[in-house]
DNA sequence: ACGGTGGGTGAGAGCGCTCCCTATCCTGGC
DNA sequence: GCCAGGATAGGGAGCGCTCTCACCCACCGT
């Protein structure tokens, strides 16, 4: 500590071989599970271990193994405040636990922009990394492309645009989950239910409103407005809803915070939730179910084991040699896709 | 992409140097910066890196150079909401950029409660990166100690409680900025500023609090209570002031979210904001700011800036060789703490 | 014209690890 | 009691790169 100019002299594998008598494969045999080691042998390497603080070069491993123990994770357009939505804060939690748990690195790889696109391809590319998991939640996004052709093992968290189908991806039940809320609405004998959509370019966004759609294929399209996710994109749907069809008795948000917004201009004009306009959002955000009035309604997903699957899907393809470049439906190296359910939480709001 | 079993032949410098007609050691200098080598060779060697797709091999080049182009960021106890918090995201992204702008990358440490900490030690320790940077909030948390032993070059986000003198860190001007947000308050002539504080155990809500007492060292105890950063501590804390200081004209909080439950209790209590009550919060976090009624007056901190700069000062003292373990004062090696500046923003609120 | 100078280049030794292959030991079967 | 054969251990090559050092050659001064 007081010496900087001491470097640390971290011991080899060569050290802790001498160290216990032994040769250096079997110290490596040892640190890599001790298979075919007579226990005693493998008791006087591991207290050597002990004894000397040895902890294995990754880089020189990686040399000759060619793996690295590391995944990247690829989070497209910090820009908007998609990231800074704390969605993305519980996935990277669950994926971070399992790659712990599996001794894998986290790289985090932000992507400010479509400039970035060709580096993060070249990075990805570049046999840094054993795999990457990769959010793109915009539709007509090259990104799924480029980092498909770069051939690295590869997961999606949401439904990715073109060729949902060939690449695996972990995401909600967005469809089914809108359905729920759409249909407990109705249950509570509201005849005239409105919807805020998402942003149209988001597959989330749009599968929600095609589950609304799946239990009110007649419904009125001046019962559909278009948000974008964020409260006051929310607040401007309301608005327009209200003057387009004042006789509306309930609204399924798209997410959240867009019925938050929404909650707020009922208030303003007047309705009362639920008495008079019952409200169903989507996400269950803490942060924000709490703090509407009245709690909200809304559809749950289990974002941190989305996380945890996500990871998992990966390294298991990983394991298996599979997942890369796998072609459309090669369900042997491929791990399949997994939609998670969901779940409707019922609070004050509907 | 088809041939799933193509273990995707990555080409060597080896094979860039024949192909170039030049020895291996002509192309790794080129590759590192073209130093010392005729343009026109130079010229060659790029051109075979271009045809034949060559990336260097990381791993191979840390197991000679012993750096590793990779910077940890450990955020410790994202149980709690602190990492879900917007600050976080905006951080990551300020220190994203200024890695990648150095060609480094950035390993996420997910810190889940003090059992974890022994294994984030042990993999600071372990050599797998160049620094770190680390955001632990807390007073008395172990962690910085731990990671201090660790001898790893490390720059602290947000002043670490023991040794903050010791240890590099950036923050913003909490106490300066406090005490910008009661003068202000004081400018508009209140006579009675209260203070919702943050939880006593992290530096940030010490600070600020000092820096309220900096300006209103006379002011009745019954003036300040205490919050702990959420919106559900903000209404707590709002309502006992109301109740012990019925009087007061002004509330200053220690941040938005805080802020934000102290409106929602005062217009429940028929409080008008700014008429009978002017509000400052910290942070000016946008989603926040933008949703209070009225919109908030804040104390803003330019937190992806902060990131940066955490990013800069790491890598400018890697560079120098220095951080490593430099003992206190050391101003040669350790390079010094950073202040960033904060700005009073004036909204509605006061 | 000749030794000196120095920029430019190549040869070669490893960095710390894994893994193939061979050498050794011990066990059991006859 | 002897050998086949499995279980263990060690030897050694080599992963792809950097870096020191020796070398080469053109050009300088005298």
């Amino acid at each position: 500590m007081t010496a900087p100019s001491t470097p640390a002299p971290r011991p080899t594998l060569e050290a802790v071989a001498a160290h216990a008598g032994v040769s250096r494969a079997t110290v490596s045999r040892v640190v890599n599970g001790g298979a075919g080691v007579r226990s005693s042998l493998a008791g006087r390497v591991l207290r050597a271990v002990d004894e000397l603080g040895y902890v294995p070069n990754r880089a020189a491993r990686s040399l000759v193994t060619r793996r690295h123990d590391a995944v990247a994770v690829v989070i497209a357009e910090p820009e908007t405040r998609v990231f800074a939505d704390p969605f993305f804060a519980q996935q990277l939690r669950g994926i971070s636990k399992e790659l712990t748990a599996h001794d894998s690195q986290l790289v985090l790889l932000l992507v400010e922009g479509r400039d970035d696109y060709a580096r993060v391809g070249r990075y990805l590319a570049g046999g840094h990394v054993d795999g990457a998991l990769v959010f793109s939640v915009h539709l007509d996004d090259e990104l799924p492309d480029i980092i498909r052709r770069s051939a690295l093992p590869t997961v999606f968290g949401g439904r990715p645009d073109r060729g949902g189908e060939c690449a695996p991806y972990v995401d909600c039940d967005n469809r089914g989950g809108a359905r729920e809320a759409v249909r407990h609405l109705r249950s509570l004998g509201r005849k005239r239910i409105a919807h805020i959509a998402g942003p149209p370019d988001q597959t989330s966004a749009v599968d929600r409103l095609d589950g609304y759609r799946d239990v009110l294929p007649e419904a009125d399209p001046a019962l559909v407005a278009r948000g974008d996710f964020t409260p006051a994109g929310g607040e401007r749907a309301m608005r327009e809803l209200l003057d387009r069809a004042p006789e509306l008795d309930a609204v399924f948000a798209a997410n959240d915070l867009t019925a938050a917004g929404a909650l707020r201009v009922l208030h303003e004009r007047g309705r009362r939730v639920p008495e008079d306009v019952a409200v169903v959002g989507f996400d269950d955000m803490e942060p924000v179910v709490e703090q509407t009035r009245p709690p909200l309604t809304t559809v749950r997903q289990d974002i941190e084991g989305m996380g945890r699957l996500m990871a998992r899907l990966l390294l298991r393809g990983l394991e298996r040699g599979g997942v890369r470049g796998a072609p459309c439906g090669d369900s042997v190296t491929a791990p399949a896709s997994v939609i998670t359910p969901t779940a409707l939480v019922r609070r004050a709001s509907a």
